[in-house]
DNA sequence: CACGTTTATATCGTACACAATTGAATCGTG
DNA sequence: CACGATTCAATTGTGTACGATATAAACGTG
């Protein structure tokens, strides 16, 4: 059995925390979102198309807000342009690009969904002062500091979580 | 356009970034793990299987211990002993429990991933003080205290997270 | 000791995720 | 202006997730 490798013990691990928390979120929304026929991927892609002060949006752009890439991306959109929240076409000024546009029925779904975050967030029991906190520490994991970015020095070269463009 | 509903922009959510970090951190595992053939999901099961006090473990247990279910689990596991590092076989004493027990091939590749948490954890570059307090935060979300549970008081009965058994 | 209930997995159907490939449109440079 | 490089979206293939249903084994009670 050679060493004990405590370090592979799966409660001293911080990513199974943070998968298994996304997982349960995500189930959480489910009943809220089933109501009006949406899943969660296809709500964070309304909520970024409802947000954008682009419209209309291209799939490359939705694909970078939400770091999906297109082969999540298109089906999800096909559905939702099948389900009438949006609607998808060729940019005519530029062939490879297809433009998103949300329909009356995409701007009416809003209303519709407009207590959901509330809900889930009250739904977390999370301490109001410890909102603001796990939002810095996810932002963190998104978006590691580059290596001279500011106070720790880790000096030998590492890949980092999302390498710099 | 009726209101703007700042509460749906996709900055102000929680459950986003959860959601987004959860698939950076994923990725990240990617390469590391691509080295010994297994995905995330699969070194997560390997983990609970290597920690488990009681080996053999059966299905349901380890559902219960990575939150997954068996239409996630079965295929999973099927993969994982057709790799060899595991076997699967019904539980003489009770037929409608399938039993999981980690090969010698599965032991061995425990040597070979000892390394990997360290080197996320390094690439993540979180400030050492701040991990205690994002795994908190974490388990807080996997395990919202019961409404009668503490400070709060939050009388309006709510559904939580994770419903209690 | 039958027989309805509960329990443990498996199966099915739908919907992500993402790496890798494809294919068409545009761009940049000579 | 030709033509190779780049960009953008779609497609393909594999592997999760999970609700719902199915099935078989074990259990409990009359």
């Amino acid at each position: 059995m050679a060493l004990r490798y405590p370090e592979l013990d799966l409660d001293r691990q911080l990513c199974f925390p943070l998968y298994a928390a996304a997982r349960a979120v995500v189930r959480a929304y489910g009943p809220l979102l089933d109501a009006v026929g949406l899943t969660y991927p296809q709500y964070l892609a309304m909520l970024a198309l409802w947000g954008s002060p682009t419209e209309p949006m291209t799939v490359g752009e939705l694909g970078e807000r939400l770091r999906l890439d297109t082969g999540t991306l298109t089906p999800l959109l096909k559905r939702l342009e099948n389900a009438g929240h949006l609607s998808r076409r060729r940019d005519p000024d530029d062939e490879r690009r297809v433009l998103l546009q949300v329909t009356d029925q995409g701007w009416a779904l809003r209303d519709e969904v407009a207590h959901v975050p509330g809900e889930l967030l009250r739904s977390m029991r999370l301490n109001p002062d410890d909102i603001p906190e796990l939002r810095r520490l996810l932002d963190h994991v998104l978006n590691p500091p580059e290596p001279g970015d500011e106070p720790s020095a880790p000096s030998h070269e590492a890949e980092t979580l999302v390498p710099p463009r």
